[in-house]
DNA sequence: ACACGTTACGGCAACCGTAAGGATT
DNA sequence: AATCCTTACGGTTGCCGTAACGTGT
């Protein structure tokens, strides 16, 4: 089996593209890490590197073996964190992490016991890293039920339409939700589940609702909405300043007040006593 | 950073439900296995495991770990069977398995520079096994285009409509695409596209074609067929022996030959020396 | 008494660092 | 000559297996 420390001393090298920076990152003699390279290397039966006075280089079975390292690392470095009581890794999907968790970071950051970082990515990517045991509690705009994590909603969060301030709906205080029919909203990241929400709130009025662009984030969004470009339905709670200061429109839509569903996700199989059943009892109260 | 070699041991450990089972099964001394059990659980200063006269279990903390574990050393086996240049596993889907591959396997036994082995099962299994890593190169008949991997069409393969020899079409050379509109097919494995398959061939008068059964196999499927319980869509090459020696007959469709293509898949990123793609290009010439 | 896991201990191999040795520029 | 990596070598450590030792049934 694959010997940990040197897959380590490996990636070492690639980083710093040398024996001896490596090294001297490593904390080991220069030797040492030759050694721990070409023991790797034996274990493989292949070589990894090209050795060069001006830079190594990795080979091609180099960068075939660099993912699988990569995630070793990462896996065995979790593992270690495991039981650290004092470390907690919180990951958010862009939205939440921007708009909505700040505030709640900053409460918990007085009453925690242990540091935390916060890791935010689109939605896929959290999930990939909350499997790969990159991120031990996530805070997510959907959830499809997969096998192994406990999820509970946290809260709902309210959506507003937003359009710019010359659209001729920007200075009524709301509209009938036949109105939207046609219209096609700006689309921010991908995989957010704003099919779904749709759906749900504006029945068969979203069939005719399209999503024209993927815009990747919501502060693209609000530029676009802000240039004209069109409208959206984004998280109420990003659009705030915009609508204080006069840059963005938000707009009620007669009868309907959408909202949005956050979940907190941890793995199943939790202790009680982590940083992360802390994290989540903290935001469920 | 963590010892995988403990890692394996632990895990052998749980499984065996003892040490000294694990010792049997992985070729240590039991001395040894309560040696790397207890520098595991001292490296993460937790107890894993609750020794026990009558069968060892995992405390909450094993229980929290045990999933980091099987990740590790999953990923770890798989980086070690990267560059096995001696080793070859060879997944098929069951048709394709039992049917079609036999020659073909014959042919490159007397070329291959490495010995192989053969997983047979459906459809999904094989896929699971390609991502695990379990194969290293599959035969399936259809794919879904799924990231990482490279799939290519390796052949197309006949499809035949077998009826039981008493059935009214039994002796005809040929029948009109409309005689199959209200028929029911028994069905073979699950997952196999068959949907798609009538649907492309047969276009509009697929809608009217069901599928009675999911009998698990072709071979079930053969005999149902043979006991009259009513007619199927199988490869041609399924029933060469029973429509030569009169137990079926294969009927042809006017101005139509139905078939499947055959896809050869391996992961993404794969070097040129290696039996997978060896294999592949055999395969493809 | 038996089956299980732990501890003690001696031999062996692995690993590290120092230092000298090639190779390339 | 300077820089890089490799090799040689000795001291230390860690690891394994044998065997003796607790412990619970």
């Amino acid at each position: 089996m694959i010997n940990l420390e040197r897959v380590v001393t490996f990636l070492a090298v690639v980083n710093r593209g040398g024996f001896r920076e490596a090294a001297k990152h490593t904390g080991l003699s220069q030797s040492a890490v030759t050694q721990h390279v070409r023991r790797l290397e034996e274990s493989l039966s292949v070589n990894l590197i090209v050795r060069n006075n001006a830079g190594s280089t990795l080979t091609e079975e180099g960068k075939v073996f660099l993912p699988y390292a990569e995630n070793l690392v990462r896996t065995g470095s979790r593992a270690c964190a495991l039981f650290d009581t004092n470390r907690l890794v919180i990951g958010a999907s862009s939205n939440i992490g921007i708009y909505v968790l700040p505030p709640h970071l900053r409460r918990f950051k007085k009453t925690a016991t242990c540091n935390f970082d916060v890791v935010i990515g689109d939605n896929l990517t959290i999930v990939k890293k909350l499997e790969n045991f990159e991120v031990d509690v996530a805070i997510m705009e959907w959830w499809d039920q997969r096998e192994g994590f406990d999820a509970c909603v946290w809260r709902s969060e309210a959506l507003a339409v937003i359009v710019p301030v010359e659209h001729p709906w920007a200075k009524l205080a709301s509209i009938p939700l036949d109105w939207l029919k046609g219209e096609k909203l700006l689309g921010g990241e991908t995989s957010s589940g704003t099919g779904r929400l749709l759906q749900h709130f504006f029945g068969s009025v979203a069939d005719s609702i399209g999503v024209s662009m993927q815009l990747g984030s919501t502060e693209a969004v609000k530029r676009a909405v802000q240039a004209g470009l069109g409208i959206s339905l984004v998280i109420s709670s990003s659009v705030v300043d915009e609508c204080e200061s006069g840059r963005l429109r938000s707009v009620k839509i007669e009868g309907i007040t959408p909202y949005k569903n956050l979940y907190v996700i941890c793995r199943g199989n939790m202790l009680e006593n982590t940083p992360s059943a802390h994290f989540k009892k903290f935001l469920l109260q």
